[in-house]
DNA sequence: TTTGCCCTGTTAATTAAATAACAAATTATG
DNA sequence: CATAATTTGTTATTTAATTAACAGGGCAAA
């Protein structure tokens, strides 16, 4: 798949094969074969023409009969999405939050793998939790480059977001979901996403009073 | 406030109008008491021009000089986004996740209150955590109704999702916040949003990954 | 007073995303 | 063989959201 058409893919499709794919996964365990775009589109909050659309933009074709092979369908999409040797997530904070997505995280088989969490608790720094390495912020540099490490998750509290993304991206971190209230600025080569746990619920909150 | 204007609000501004709260609210701290749009545009990932257009649409006027008073303006966004009692969330499945969120909102004083667990094994029924009990799923209709909950959050494995949703909308709620990995199904009525971690990371691993 | 600067508020233009529309393909069936 | 029924793949249209453009106001400094 080359470059060009792999930046022409709305960051909504990237999603959307993600989540097409956990779909399919359970299909395939229930022995399906094929899979026709509405059915695809049933099982999320989208239309047949989305889907088709989606799998049109990676270059796959179903067959008009049957529908999408869901065994292929699977494979095309781990190589759109996935690196072919996995990729190593660190988790930065290991707090209640922290630890609930390692715990989360540390049993399914997948290309992302947490190998491990900062922190700068004495509490924590030291420990082992479902087999993470707990190490202190001031490893964080070392560990990550020793690792390859280029995801991270940042779970500190909001105060702390800043400073901590700041030292994420100069020990050579491309990547950073921020899980952490505050907002926090990287370099253009560093991606970035956000996610506040408060505004959602707000949202929620606000569609549900009655105005 | 009338019903229309809330209705042309879109989504998104929404979600910004409670981080721009949050933003305010720091700043009103340290005591500032006037800000410019560039300001809050600077404290989140947007521009200048969003923030007015944001403002604008809730009716708002900042002063020539001296930008937006930051009182007020939070006043206002709470007037919008607020019920006048505020509101009060369950957590379906008080689990590692549910538990982890509980103790999160717990401290901080806001309209939205979770008063209420529920969860099917017995490890957890009848136990309280941070102050609010967990009872079981069986009760929960009851308790929902005689609470007046209106806002749930689930955080059951993923196969429970679809027959959770059921019973809470059931049980009348009208805003559901699903972080399970399932989507689910629910009346038009009935206000729903998901969102999955997993998919998350997969999309910063995506942009990470070099093509 | 007048000039320049830096704001806000709003309309216009652009871009991104979702939806609709439909031709072409394939199979089953009369 | 012709026809009806489906479903895919793709282009066209619509809608939603963001960004650009700019008029108008008010203060400060000349
Ligand atoms: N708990 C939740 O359900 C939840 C949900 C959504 C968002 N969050 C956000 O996630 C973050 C963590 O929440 P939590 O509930 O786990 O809080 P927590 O206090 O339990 O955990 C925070 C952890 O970060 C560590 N820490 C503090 N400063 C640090 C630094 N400079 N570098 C590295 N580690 C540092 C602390 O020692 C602690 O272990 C917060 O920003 C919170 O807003 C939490
Ligand atoms: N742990 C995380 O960090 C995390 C992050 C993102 C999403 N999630 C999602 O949140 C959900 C829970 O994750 P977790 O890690 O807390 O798992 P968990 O197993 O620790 O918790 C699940 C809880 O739900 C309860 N439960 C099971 N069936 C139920 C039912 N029918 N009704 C009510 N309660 C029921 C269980 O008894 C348990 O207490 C999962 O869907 C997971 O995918 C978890």
């Amino acid at each position: 798949m080359d470059q060009d058409l792999i930046k022409k893919i709305p960051h909504k499709t990237i999603q959307r094969l993600s989540q097409y794919r956990r779909a399919l996964l359970l299909c395939f365990e229930q022995g399906k074969t094929h899979i026709f775009s509405h059915e695809i589109a049933n099982l999320q909050h989208i239309t047949a023409v989305q889907v088709r659309r989606d799998l049109m933009l990676i270059g796959y074709s179903g067959n008009l009969r049957k529908g999408y092979n869901i065994k292929d369908l699977i494979e095309l999409i781990g190589k759109i999405i996935d690196s072919p040797n996995g990729q190593k997530v660190a988790i930065f904070g290991m707090g209640n939050f922290g630890r609930a997505i390692s715990k989360y995280f540390s049993g399914r088989r997948s290309k992302l793998t947490i190998v491990a969490g900062f922190d700068v608790s004495p509490d924590k720094v030291g420990k082992e939790i479902v087999g993470i390495p707990c190490y202190h912020m001031d490893k964080a540099r070392e560990i990550i480059l020793q690792e390859g490490i280029k995801i991270g998750i940042i779970t500190v509290p909001g105060d702390q977001a800043v400073e901590t993304a700041k030292a994420m991206v100069e020990a050579g971190m491309k990547g950073i979901l921020n899980y952490s209230p505050t907002p926090v600025e990287v370099p253009e080569n560093v991606f970035l996403e956000e996610y506040d746990m408060v505004t959602s619920l707000e949202k929620v909150a606000f569609y549900v009073k009655e105005h």
